[in-house]
DNA sequence: CCCTGATTCGC
DNA sequence: GCGAATCAGG
C-alpha cells in the first residue's frame, strides 16, 4: 500500500469517457457551460465549450425535446490578423424553424423524481411563504421585493442572483426572484431575511 | 457589471 | 485534442 490514495492535485483531467458523458449529459439539459465546467472541476467554461464544439454538439438538441435554439450569440470574429482564405458565406441557410416549443421550466435536475415541481439548485430550500412564523416587517419587505423582481426563469439564475421562487412550479405564474444576491448567500436581503431565522426569532410561536 | 456561447489558434 | 484568449451578444 505505498501509494496511499492519489491527492486531487493539478492534475491534467482529461476528457474521459464518463466526464464526457456528464458532459453531454449537463449540456443537453440546457446546463451553461459554466455550470458544467463548476461540476466538473478542473476545467473552465472554455474547456467546456471547446469540447463541446468538438463533440459537435454545438447545438443543445440530442435528447428530450429540441426546443433549446437560442438565438444568441451570432459569433464572427475575424478581426484577427491572420492569412485566412476568403471564406464567405454565399450559402444560404435554410432553417426549418418550428414554432417556438414551450421551454418546459420544470426540467432540468436529474436528481429530481421529475414529477412535477422543480426546484433551483444545491442550496437549502427556502420555506414558501406561507403562515410562518416570520417578523411580518419581513414578510411585508418580500413582498414590496416582489414587485421589484427580476422574474428570471431556471436558466437565468446565476450565484449571484437570488433564487427564491415565487408562484406555483406548475403555473406560468412561476419566477425567481433574481435580485442581487447576498455574497455569499443564495438569496438576495429580504429573502434571506425570510429563509434564514435566526433560532431566537423561531422560539415557540405557538398559537 | 454580470452573464452567455462561438471561434481562433498556439500548444 | 485541448483550452486560454478573444470576440460577440444579452
Amino acid at each position: 500500500m505505498a501509494e496511499p490514495l492519489l491527492s486531487f492535485e493539478r492534475v491534467p483531467m482529461s476528457w474521459t469517457d464518463e466526464r464526457v458523458e456528464l458532459l453531454k449529459k449537463m449540456w443537453s439539459e440546457g446546463q451553461s457551460a459554466s455550470q458544467i465546467a463548476k461540476e466538473l472541476g478542473g476545467v473552465t467554461r472554455n474547456a467546456v465549450i471547446g469540447k463541446v464544439h468538438r463533440l459537435g454538439l454545438s447545438n443543445r438538441s440530442g435528447g428530450t425535446s429540441q426546443a433549446a435554439a437560442k438565438p444568441e450569440a451570432k459569433a464572427k470574429p475575424e478581426p484577427k490578423a491572420k492569412a485566412a482564405p476568403a471564406e464567405t458565406k454565399p450559402a444560404p441557410k435554410p432553417e426549418p424553424r418550428t414554432e417556438p416549443a414551450r421551454p418546459a421550466a420544470a426540467e432540468s435536475r436529474p436528481a429530481t423524481p421529475a414529477r412535477k415541481p422543480i426546484v433551483p439548485a444545491g442550496q437549502p430550500l427556502p420555506p414558501q411563504p406561507s403562515a410562518n412564523e416570520i417578523s411580518p416587517e419581513a414578510l411585508a419587505k418580500v413582498h414590496e421585493v416582489e414587485k421589484k423582481a427580476r422574474k428570471l426563469t431556471l436558466m437565468e439564475l446565476t450565484e449571484r442572483t437570488c433564487k427564491w421562487p415565487v408562484g406555483d412550479p406548475a403555473t406560468e405564474d412561476f419566477w425567481f426572484c433574481g435580485l442581487p444576491a447576498q455574497p455569499g448567500k443564495p438569496y438576495c436581503e429580504a429573502h434571506v431575511g425570510v429563509a434564514f431565522q435566526p433560532m431566537s426569532a423561531r422560539r415557540d410561536r405557538r398559537r
